[in-house]
DNA sequence: CGTCTATTTGAATGTACTCAAAAGCGGTGG
DNA sequence: CCACCGCTTTTGAGTACATTCAAATAGACG
């Protein structure tokens, strides 16, 4: 039973890494061996400030967030990570600084890490991976480029109702609070938004 | 003499790619038989909406911006590119669609551009170059995901203080109304701002 | 030098925030 | 499985940040 859900954990990591290129089994015993499982408890930490951001995330179950507090005590969230979702503080991971970001469970999740030392190790011993990585940053960079157009382009409502659209599996699974955070807003007023937009 | 100028634009990009990567002879021909040189003048345009992106551009010379237009009519700028800088549209680049993006002289500038073709090619003739990317946008990636984080975190005011500490050399360089428009603010509240903050 | 665009200044307006308090909902322990 | 406690959401009033529109001044390029 155990080994079955371990099975599909892997299943779902290779079925992502699939999209963008070809492993073969030797490859994927390998790629296995340089990452560790591990699960965590709705509301706790996965990554905290000021630790060092030792690891990337693969989320095989469950749902993250990544966030920051800004000098008055604000969270900022960067980005939710659910099932098959790639996450991390990555400027912190390429430098093994001090995280600047909070990575907590906003449910019971697991996930599939991958430490530096390894990260670094995969590119020498799988040299596909750099194809891989490649894509996948190519991919979340055309994704990044436009959240921060929006963010500077964008009134709370239009990014709102952008939220919803490109996100509406989130919606149910996401507290407005944590949308509000996501958004760049404050709850009262997303909830003042949601009303207007209700009533139209 | 031309020759010399044209030598020293070489010079630069494979400066630039030599941050990652080493090239032999050999295949820094390779490359250059990929590339070509474009001069634009000012207020030229590089790209426009609408246009399919087929290239990338390596900035040799000037300054360019890349911005589009809302619904408004109000313009919105994603980057600034000066020499030694990559830009382009990349989501469009990549799907080959009529771009979302305008790209525009601010100086009289000159590029490397490498057509969407022989991008595809360079990863099968010299795959070293995956690497190149993958670090390339793993860089981007970490100052567009702060990008959008400053954007919905950050006051105006938090915001132009950011841009001065970041890019000093861009501030005498780059008029105020193209400022505002990087910042998401209006040059009306740019004048403002910038006599309080003398004032101090 | 002349023209066109950028910048400054000010008044009125709109968008989003802060603070406070009430109502609603959900997870946890019993 | 239910009831309670704590957190989330709603609602409202007052305020701050940033925009719009208009007009005057300054500055840059051909």
């Amino acid at each position: 039973m155990t080994k079955i859900e371990t099975q599909s954990s892997y299943d779902l990591i290779f079925k992502n890494i699939n999209r963008f290129i070809d492993l073969n089994q030797e490859e994927k015993n390998l790629y296995i061996s340089l990452l560790e499982e591990r699960k965590i408890k709705r509301n706790d930490f996965l990554l905290k400030q000021g630790e060092i951001a030792k690891y990337e995330y693969f989320v095989t179950k469950g749902c993250l967030k990544v966030y920051r507090l800004d000098n008055k005590g604000s969270e900022h969230i960067s980005m939710f990570a659910i099932e098959d979702w790639w996450t991390g503080d990555m400027s912190k991971f390429l430098t093994q600084q001090p995280a600047i970001y909070y990575i907590q469970a906003l449910e019971h999740s697991a996930v599939l890490q991958i430490s530096k030392d390894n990260f670094d190790l995969l590119f020498d011993l799988i040299p596909k991976f750099e194809r891989f990585y490649r894509i996948l940053y190519q991919r979340s960079l055309v994704t990044y480029i436009q959240r921060a157009n929006h963010g500077i382009a964008l009134t709370a409502e239009e990014r709102y109702l952008n939220f919803v659209k490109k996100y509406p599996a989130l919606l149910n699974r996401i507290s407005q609070k944590n949308i509000a955070a996501y958004l760049g807003i404050t709850p009262e007023f997303l909830s003042v938004l949601r009303k207007k937009l209700a009533q139209m």
